[in-house]
DNA sequence: TCAAAAGTGTTCTTATTACACCCATGG
DNA sequence: CCATGGGTGTAATAAGAACACTTTTGA
């Protein structure tokens, strides 16, 4: 063999980081590897790219086959290569991270893993390669994507409170927030409608429901913002 | 040739954006290309990958080929890997940036390379292959991290000015900032020592010099903060 | 009537902005 | 003595942090 044909000895794949929010918790979506290696272990979702795939297609295809969602934010984190990171041979991945709301999401087992169940992100058993550390990067990543940008509309329902929100922001960040505070903040970005209607069923006093002013929230995406919690 | 052997029919390679500071303006190090594809045009120094090669350390083996430094400031940001952004075949790169003090810097033409030399950021004519869009993605990526962590250890000499400095952050950010506001905040960090020492041969007033604090610097490298200028 | 979460303002402290003149040096 | 950049403080404004009680509903 060449020394040029020994550089493409070498294959790439996409592994996606699959965040969802069910109302009070971030989880991640993860599947039981179906064939060795790692075999019955949790794993990202993830799969080779095609010889003629951008990287990105790729992405889309693998979540798409999971839980069939088109569409949905979908952001680049970084490549991850190191020499042995793979068993069967050097396999660089690029991963991704998406987010999606969870009530969209039914299961379609693909045909890289046999079981796709969401899983909390905090205290999370030993990953199939290095997908331990993939997946911290990625929150890393959307930790600070989430005070330079709203992200709320892709992982929300439609309609949603201000608890739901704020909540979000603090499973995202970790962290707990001042009630009043928070509404001050978030209100006064004029990023919200309300709805003029309340939560029904629930056993204590109803919560105004709330959306996104879309045109507000594009240019928000666009322009970004400091927000400080 | 089977399915799988056509998923190896592809490389990897690493692509660095080597910033460098002259005192008043950012800089980026290019070479020009020695070769075809895109032979005597501007292009980011990078490399294929060796098959057991880290991909980091193939950013620092292009680096040090490159400028004879080794050690220095390095971090990935992305992967890029259009289909056709090669016109030879598949090949996925891996973007990294550098920062290194422009006087450390001996050129050193690498096999890569037949004539490396610096640019300003700005207006920058068109590069080989998909560099101006990996150079633009670098460059928003280290206005980010200039705004979490401090960098100007990297980029500055071991003595320098509080208008160096600023400088710095300047045409790192693209931005004007008032000169008594930011040495007000700069100094409140307790980053920096002063020497007691004085610039000389300068037809003006001479600036005081000053050192980082080697401590206080790491500390805000690992721990971060917001320097909203 | 109880439990549970919703909703609401003010004060204090801290950070940010805007802004103009005198100083020290080399040529 | 002139040109050049170095160095300095204050007042006004805005943003952030801390904090507790009343309301509405279903069970």
């Amino acid at each position: 063999m060449s020394e040029v044909d020994s550089f493409f000895k070498s294959a790439f794949s996409v592994d996606n980081v699959i965040f969802g929010f069910d109302g009070s918790d971030l989880k991640v979506l993860l599947i039981q590897r179906g064939a060795p290696p790692f075999k019955g272990k949790l794993a990202l979702p993830g799969d080779l790219v095609y010889p003629n795939e951008n990287l990105e297609t790729a992405a889309e295809r693998v979540l798409e086959q999971l839980t069939g969602l088109r569409g949905v934010y979908l952001e680049q984190v970084k490549a991850f290569g190191a020499v042995n990171r793979h068993p069967l041979g050097r396999v660089i991945t690029i991963a991704y991270y998406s987010l999606v709301k969870t009530k969209d999401y039914t299961p379609m087992p693909a045909s890289f893993a046999q079981v796709a169940s969401w899983h909390t992100i905090h205290h999370l058993e030993e990953l199939a390669f290095d997908h331990n550390q993939i997946l911290h990067n990625c929150l890393l990543q959307l930790q600070q994507r989430v005070r330079m940008a709203p992200i709320g509309f892709e992982l929300l329902p439609p309609k949603f409170t201000l608890t739901e929100l704020q909540q979000l922001y603090e499973s995202i960040l970790e962290t707990e927030l001042d009630k009043r505070n928070f509404r001050k903040k978030i209100l006064s970005m004029n990023l919200l409608e309300d709805l003029n209607e309340m939560q029904a069923g629930v056993a204590h006093r109803p919560a105004k429901l709330y959306q996104f002013d879309q045109e507000r929230y594009k240019q928000f995406v666009e322009r970004g913002y400091s927000f400080d919690l």
